[in-house]
DNA sequence: ATTCTTATTGATAACTATTATCATTATAAC
DNA sequence: GTTATAATGATAATAGTTATCAATAAGAAT
């Protein structure tokens, strides 16, 4: 079920995600993107990042530092850092626990789930003492 | 430590959130102040929602159909539904064993969670059925 | 209550982020 | 190699939000 083309744009766009691995912006992306190759527009980048998203192959983050771009679709959690501005990847082993408990106690379904958590990250809290 | 002026403008705007349980839109808001004071501004409604989140006494919920304004500021979750789109409150009273175990696990510091959950809410999975 | 200071307002311009348009190019099927 | 058309790059258009600014009104001082 491989839909659409497989241009040298898109091809070369999902390798910089995969290659960065500090959940890019869409300028992010479009400046990595320019070096390898700088003739490439920016709805270009638009365009392929939202088929990506469609195809299931990245996430979308919305951070307080704007919407940023995670190849890793895995169900994890996000840490964004008061102190340095990074997002920091956590695993939850309980994360089926987590869902399936409010899908008891609430009669719902749960397919999708987005926790971002604000404060400061190891590395940061390790300078401050 | 009120900082700034008590307008009715703020104050009728903060109203509306309180009365409208539904996690209103900027424009759902809008309209529903225009209907107490016509003469009212959009850019008003924008500043006084940003003072209200600056101030600590609404907060900011991102979800597919939009950025939306919440007057509980209790630390609980939402979920989205697919079917009907309406935002329900999910509250957890494990919120601070989660957060707690992440801060252990990751030797991190976690000052907000924010919770997003697509899926099917209660209603809606009854007719389904 | 009247005056005074200045934060806030309403109207609108400006700005930012994203999407739509369209002629041209490149993919992939034949 | 031809051909059909999806995708591209450039740019216009759009949507959502913030900045500007003269006029107004909140709240302190008189």
């Amino acid at each position: 079920m491989e839909l659409g083309r497989n241009t040298k744009q898109k091809q070369l766009i999902l390798e910089v995600i995969k290659r960065e691995k500090n959940h890019p912006t869409i300028s992010d992306l479009y400046e990595e993107v320019k070096e390898v190759d700088p003739s490439i527009g920016q709805a270009t980048v638009y365009r392929n990042v939202n088929k990506l998203l469609d195809e299931g192959k990245i996430k979308r983050i919305i951070t307080d530092s704007g919407i940023r771009y995670d190849c890793d679709c895995n169900n994890h959690y996000h840490l964004e850092c008061s102190k340095c501005g990074r997002i920091m990847d956590i695993y939850d082993d309980k994360y089926m626990k987590l869902t399936r408990r409010m899908e008891e106690e609430y009669s719902i379904k749960i397919d999708d789930c987005t926790v971002l958590f604000k404060g400061i990250c190891d590395k940061c809290l390790k300078y401050e003492k």
